[in-house]
Formats: structure tokens, C-alpha cells, sequence
DNA sequence: ATGTCACAGTCCCTGTGA
């Protein structure tokens, strides 16, 4: 079972390289995010004519995300139950896993209000899985904005006093980890920076300044029955593409 | 710091967010 987690920086512009890459990588289960798309612009029919069933929690012109399934996709749950005005989480059960779609605040600047919402919602996130009473296996994927560790960024003294980077952000993310979750990409990668995300300017992907802020979480019955793990850095590069590659595990099952 | 991209509205340029 191949679960993938690919932050596609609008999937209007993006469906080209999305439709393609379905078609090459044949994903079990597709969890998107920035889709920037209303539910009424989503390609439910596109999805489907792939192969997949779809669910969508969209906003318009930010943030946005989704979940594509080929393995049934069932009990979809959007957003935390509370008044969060930003559609930045979706749920659903695929088969044998339960799935949920992040798409975690930027937050910014650290003196900024939106740094502090992004704290506040990386710990309902903690709350929301360490409230699981399920016997599901897990994944808790998404583009996290946040490096968990200096590996994870190409040059951390560029990032002093950035969001990203910072002790607040990275303990919000141990929190969740600490629930029971493992960072799937650096248990079985614990050396290599594994960079999933790369800005548009300044040439950042040909000179290798990345990130690693595209995570997937699972429970540890998952984790163990992963048998591969990588980063698709191809999809990276041509024509119009996401300034995200997508990040994908196996799982024998 | 910023050499890019995508979006919406002020609509073929500009402001915002990333």
C-alpha cells in the first residue's frame, strides 16, 4: 500500500503534473494540500475518471486540502469540529488506515499573530490524535512548516530567528510525536536531510537549499510495516511545478 | 536578502501570501 503526501501549491495550476505523476506512481492514498480551490472547483470527476474516489475541504483562494483514494475512503471528518476559519485539515478512513490531510499555519514571523495561531493549531492537532480511541493504523501526513531538526534544514544559520526552525514549533511537533507517532522519513532515513520542499527563488532546488517540512506520521504498527520510504525530488523539476516534491511509503499490509 | 509562483481585484499591473 503506497500512501503519499504532496503539498501541490494550487491544484488548478498543478493538475497537469498531478494527473500525471497519479498515473505513473499509482498511489493507494493521496493526501494533498493548497489545493486553493472552493469544493465547487475541485475535479471530483478528474479523480474519479483515475481511478479515485475523492474528499475535499476547501476554502477559495488559500490553503485547501484532500484526500484521494483508491482503497474506499469512508467517515470524513473536515476541519477540528471548532471555528477555525482556515480549511487546513481533512480526515478520512482508506481501507485499513485512518488518514488525515495537514496543511499546518506558516506563521510568518515569530512576532507575528498568525506565528501564534500556528502554535495553537499544531496543538489541537496533538489533542485531536491523542484523543483517538481507535484501533486504526495511523498516518498523520501534510506539509507541517516546520524543519523537526537542524538536519532538516539545508542551512540553519540562514534561518535565525525565522519561523520553521524555532524551540516553540519544534516542541509543538514533539508533542505530537510523543502521542505515539513516528516521523516515518527520518526513522528510516536518520542521516540523509530527506528536503521535500525547495523556494522558487534564487535557484534554491539546482543549488540544494531545502527543507524537510513535509512529514508523515504513523502509528507504530504502520511504521513497522513499512518497506520503503523516499522522496519523488523528480517531481520537483519541468514545467510548472510545485515548489513541494511529494513524500511517499510503502506499507506491507 | 530575495533572482518565483499563484491568486484576486484595482483586471494586463499591483498587493498579498508563501
Amino acid at each position: 500500500m503506497k500512501v503519499v503526501t504532496w503539498n501541490v501549491n494550487s491544484l488548478t495550476a498543478r493538475w497537469p503534473r498531478v494527473s500525471e505523476w497519479i498515473e505513473a506512481n499509482a498511489p493507494d492514498v493521496l493526501l494533498l494540500q493548497e489545493t486553493k480551490q472552493t469544493d465547487q472547483k475541485f475535479p471530483f470527476a478528474g479523480f474519479a475518471e483515475l481511478g479515485y474516489e475523492s474528499v475535499h475541504y476547501g476554502q477559495g483562494q488559500w490553503n485547501g486540502v484532500a484526500i484521494i483514494s483508491k482503497v474506499g475512503l469512508e467517515s470524513p471528518t473536515r476541519g477540528f469540529g471548532d471555528d477555525d476559519p482556515e480549511a487546513r485539515i481533512i480526515g478520512a478512513t482508506c481501507g485499513p488506515i485512518r488518514a488525515y490531510s495537514c496543511y499546518v499555519p506558516n506563521g510568518r514571523a515569530l512576532d507575528n499573530p498568525h506565528y501564534a495561531y500556528k502554535l495553537a493549531w499544531l496543538s489541537r492537532l496533538r489533542d485531536l490524535v491523542a484523543q483517538r480511541a481507535d484501533a486504526w493504523p495511523y498516518v498523520v501526513g501534510g506539509d507541517f512548516n516546520v524543519a523537526p531538526t537542524d538536519l532538516d534544514c539545508y542551512d540553519p544559520s540562514a534561518f535565525e530567528g525565522a519561523t520553521h526552525v524555532s524551540a516553540p514549533e519544534r516542541a509543538a511537533l514533539a508533542a505530537l510525536e510523543a502521542t505515539g507517532l513516528v516521523d516515518l522519513t527520518r526513522r528510516l532515513h536518520p542521516e540523509e536531510p530527506c528536503y521535500s520542499w525547495w523556494d522558487y527563488r534564487n535557484g534554491a532546488f539546482r543549488r540544494g537549499w531545502g527543507l524537510r517540512i513535509d512529514l508523515l506520521y504513523v502509528d507504530e504498527v504502520l511504521a513497522a510495516a513499512t518497506t520503503a520510504s523516499y522522496v519523488d525530488r523528480e517531481a520537483r523539476k519541468g514545467e510548472k511545478p510545485s515548489d513541494h516534491a511529494p513524500v511517499v511509503a510503502e506499507f506491507s499490509l
